[in-house]
DNA sequence: CGTAGACCTGAGGT
DNA sequence: TACCTCAGGTCTA
């Protein structure tokens, strides 16, 4: 089995922390989808052995391309990140399939991770080609038949991504990944369903702004304890705070305050 | 411009 | 068992 180098990368930590849903556990590593490929990977001390695709995919997609050592140094410069970067140094930032990646995140307003999880496979199950036994690629946009997503039990989210299926051009999507930060997060706000913090996960997690900072409950939570005494204040605020902290690396620094904070690790307490 | 309600559904707790 | 609450927001008034 084809491996490849990938120090001090925590492969489970990173798919549980809720930037991809397309995986599953499969013997003692995890199988996932993305663009056609059904991934097989084992971590295998510091490396990860892959079968099913390139080693350019796996390393894409798990975000191992992207200067780790740089990105930790940026994030120890806050003392309070610092202070619980230890259990979370092996975070990185994914880049999945951006299509995927913003009907998922449709999927998930007021939603949670299990529900989400179903409905990305509901939807790849009865619309996309197979690739293998009971596994299946997840469908292109194309306008649905009326009704053809009800089964999904997609709730109040089912109109926003059936326009998404409807309206959606994969390519110009794509192309957003080489436009400058606002430009690309206003054109996917006119997206149906798509808000500031939807818009901010695609970028963040399918087309490579490391400055994203999707804020929602758990990091509003953070953010207002963090740097604003617990102040109500615009999510703009919060996600502007993390730019001016963190950088390119505020996506980074913003899924290890979100695992972290869902773990339980107390936040805003300053190392002793 | 900031602020309430509404919006489907299913899992988890009592 | 039959409720009750809540979950990675967005849209509209």
């Amino acid at each position: 089995m084809p491996s490849l180098a990938a120090p001090g990368f925590d492969l489970d930590l990173t798919l549980r922390s809720g930037q991809f849903f397309r995986f599953r556990p499969d013997g003692d590593g995890f199988l996932l989808v993305d663009s056609g490929r059904v991934l097989r990977l084992r971590p295998q001390g510091d490396r990860i052995e892959y079968r099913g695709g390139t080693a350019a995919h796996v390393r894409r997609l798990l975000g191992l391309d992207a200067d780790h050592g740089a990105a930790l140094a940026a994030l120890r410069r806050d003392p309070l990140l610092a202070a619980v970067l230890p259990r979370y140094a092996g975070m990185r930032i994914m880049t999945q399939d951006p299509w995927v990646c913003l009907v998922s995140f449709v999927c998930s307003s007021m939603s949670n991770m299990k529900r989400i999880q179903g409905n990305v496979e509901g939807i790849a199950r009865a619309f996309g080609p197979a690739l293998e036994d009971g596994i299946h690629d997840f469908p292109g946009p194309a306008a649905l038949p009326a009704g053809a997503l009800a089964p999904i039990r997609l709730g109040w989210r089912e109109r926003f991504v059936a326009g998404l299926f409807a309206r959606v051009d994969p390519a110009r999507l794509h192309a957003l990944a080489a436009r400058p930060f606002e430009e690309a997060r206003a054109a996917l706000m006119e997206l149906p369903g798509v808000g500031p913090k939807v818009a901010e996960c695609v970028m963040a997690f399918s087309l490579g702004f490391g400055e994203a900072c999707p804020v929602d409950v758990w990091i509003r939570r953070v953010g207002r304890r963090l740097w604003f005494r617990n102040r109500r204040v615009p999510d703009r605020r919060i996600a502007d705070r993390f730019r001016a902290t963190f950088g390119r690396h505020a996506a980074l620094a913003q899924q290890i305050w979100f695992q972290a904070v869902r773990d339980g690790v107390p936040v805003g307490q300053a190392p002793r």
